[in-house]
DNA sequence: GTCTATACCGGGATAGAC
DNA sequence: GTCTATCCCGGTATAGAC
């Protein structure tokens, strides 16, 4: 068939990328060399370059598909609602946690994004889709209760968020320290407390949970 | 007086410091060359290794420095109790979100602790330090409120630490998204819905929580 | 598009004078 | 201990044959 060769392409194309994954992972970026990254694609730098016009653009492809899969993750999560989600999240977060390469490259991009203005736009961009998808789970659940948490669904979207980034980097250098299920209690126990107190001004409530501000 | 001359090398030693600080973290480690570090400290390359061995040892000496200010700053905190010490847990996230090297230097000592078993050892082991303060901290209050927690104070320890964490990174990239308060707002609901839902077996609460696990 | 060979340069580390 | 000058390796990127 005459997509043959197109397939080869592509073929190698994606292997170039599972390799950059792997080699700037266990390297870093600035560590990592393009030699190594077509050796383990099993090509050669001559190919990586008629692939990627640079070791950057190598990178910042990959980190564009890491993206589109997290974004697709979320999305499928989405459909069976929070209680379903949670579960779903805190196996994702395990995943990131023992894998040997995800948790690094998370690190690797947040570090480029802070030193490249236009990818920091554009990760920026990812983490308000991704948020996005975790408000409107988060407000799903707060309906379905039928309660007032005291804090924005916005809010409880970014603490669900930055807790399991936490959580995931602490797994990786002390696994003992954070057990499977310490997401999910966490966030359970979050939005009971957050139900709890009052999110209205009329401080009617018992004086619990003095009021920490910074 | 006959210290003058050691004065001055100390003072180059902290320099010297202080410059890799602000070079590892601006370039990253790989990125960042000798020969910079030198010239932001005002002297020369001879001169770094004369005092360092190797890039590599430069860097663990920043990073032993850093662990040393932060389990200082840790300690400082505790004796206030910890109402005291939940607004200046949340100065100090806002001070590394903020600061132009601190959160940079933090992914960068994770990364490289990742990939150096040695130096993994050692982080791991100044988490564990400060995480045993936390937990004492957390212990303080829970006695002092007369109540119990469905938690260990280990784990609201290594909650609070990932969640600061993960905050940090959040903030920032997208400041916007991580308002000054929400450290501690989070903290204050999460002890409150840990003080909610019984620690103990017999589920005799409402189905509120619905019991979330992985 | 894929390969091998190579131009080219930047940076870690050292030598040796002061 | 601090400097300048230098060695030398490794790594990005390109050239040119197939």
């Amino acid at each position: 068939m005459s997509g043959s060769r197109a397939a080869a392409k592509a073929r190698t194309h994606e292997n170039l990328l599972d390799a950059a994954a792997t080699v700037f992972a266990e390297r870093g970026y600035g560590a990592a060399s393009v030699e190594e990254i077509a050796r383990t694609a099993g090509t050669s730098v001559g190919s990586v370059y008629a692939h990627f016009t640079s070791k950057e653009k190598l990178f910042v492809a990959l980190m564009e598909r890491r993206s589109a899969h997290e974004f697709a993750a979320a999305q499928a999560e989405l459909v069976d609602g929070f209680e379903a989600a949670v579960p779903a999240l805190n196996r994702q977060l395990l995943a990131e946690a023992d894998s040997d390469h995800l948790a690094e490259l998370g690190a690797e991009a947040w570090l480029y994004a802070l030193r490249s203005p236009a990818f920091g736009a554009e990760l920026a961009a990812h983490h308000r889709r991704v948020h996005e998808i975790i408000t409107d789970m988060v407000a799903q659940e707060r309906t379905r209760r039928g309660t007032t948490l005291s804090m924005s669904d916005a809010e409880v979207g970014t603490v669900a968020s930055a807790l399991a980034r936490g959580l995931v980097q602490y797994r990786r250098l002390s696994p003992e320290s954070v057990p499977d299920d310490l997401f999910g209690r966490t966030l359970s126990a979050l939005l009971a407390g957050l139900e709890a107190s009052p999110a209205s001004p009329p401080a009617s409530g018992p004086d619990a949970a003095a009021s920490v501000d910074a």
